[in-house]
DNA sequence: ACCCAGGATGTAA
DNA sequence: TTACATCATGGG
């Protein structure tokens, strides 16, 4: 095993690893203590969090943040990431947890000029919360889940997912399932993947794969468009309208504008911007991005989302 | 039993 | 273009 540790202090801005991972944005780790999602977060560990595994491009990797002098001392967001993996991919670790983002550089803009007292709550909730960019394909899928879905299921979902059809790597004596290959799920059947729980979406993860699977349509190719164009292309995928559509390109192909209107950023839009609100996605789309900074929107917005459900406010 | 969840699709106007 | 019913399923 290959492994090492990065010092958060060298980051700007710090890491939170267990916002950034269980905000509902990634749905590809897997807690190694065998709590799903949106169990005991930091305020119950002691010193450290729990590993978090995954696997990615045929490794094994796991990562998990510590603070030797005490998570109270510093704050969530210090301390250092500690990693280890089947390979020397300490790049790959930091290319999926975005730890070469600024986050005050990002942050400061929007969200601390006093504006709008809904920003700085929601940026000051979660210091050190960070964007994911996750596989494009696995992304894809985790969100045609996540319609009409809460977050711990569609975990389990993904997770499922992984189990049934996804390759088994295994490190230290114990497996971790991978995302499966396009072709793999373009050649499950509908109701085995009812059977997992996937209810209505079935067809629809069946569909988008064997689109991807036969080359007809793929992530990448709206890699490298403009913002809104992009976003065009991934509707074509079946199950993906504009919000899951921003949400590929937000998570996973690095689209930092990208605002996914979902049912909570649409109450926030209610009941703080209400003058964004123009009717059409597209048109809302660019009202509350030019509200919440612009090139970063889409920043700003997994706070506002992380904020407003699991928050203070939240239910 | 009733309501909701990081919505999308098909159909009708 | 916009409005509407429909779509599974587990948890509150």
């Amino acid at each position: 095993m290959h492994g090492g540790t990065i010092d958060l202090a060298d980051l700007p801005g710090g890491l939170d690893l267990y916002a950034t991972l269980e905000s509902g944005q990634s749905y590809g780790w897997r807690r190694a203590d065998g709590r799903a999602y949106e169990g005991h977060g930091p305020a119950s560990w002691k010193g450290a969090s729990p590993w978090y595994e995954r696997a990615v491009d045929g490794e094994v990797l796991r990562v998990r943040q510590r603070w030797p002098d005490g998570i109270g001392a510093t704050g969530r967001s210090a301390g250092v990431l500690e990693w280890e993996a089947t390979a020397p991919i300490e790049d790959r670790i930091r290319r999926l947890l975005r730890l070469g983002d600024d986050l005050p550089a990002i942050l400061d803009g929007p969200a601390t000029d006093g504006a709008e007292a809904l920003l700085s709550a929601a940026t000051s909730y979660a210091p050190g919360m960070r964007l994911v960019q996750d596989p494009p394909f696995e992304t894809l899928i985790a969100f045609i889940c996540s319609t009409q879905m809460r977050v711990p299921r569609i975990h389990g979902m993904v997770s499922a997912l992984a189990e049934a059809y996804g390759d088994p790597v295994t490190a230290d004596g114990h497996t971790v399932h991978a995302f499966p290959d396009p072709e793999t799920l373009a050649a499950a059947t509908e109701p085995a993947l009812r059977d997992l729980g996937l209810g209505y979406r079935a067809p629809y993860v069946r569909a988008t794969a064997e689109l991807v699977a036969d080359g007809e349509l793929t992530p990448a190719a709206a890699a490298g468009e403009p913002y809104e164009d992009a976003r065009e292309r991934l509707t074509g995928f079946v199950g993906v309208g504009e919000k899951v559509a921003d949400c590929v390109l937000l998570f996973s192909l690095g689209y930092l504008e990208a605002v996914p209107l979902d049912t909570w950023i649409r109450s926030a839009i209610a009941e703080h911007f209400p003058d964004c609100d123009r009717g059409s996605y597209a048109e809302t789309s660019r009202a509350i991005r030019e509200r919440f900074g612009g090139d970063h929107a889409g920043y700003v917005q997994t706070y506002v989302f992380h904020y407003l459900r699991t928050g203070p406010e939240g239910s």
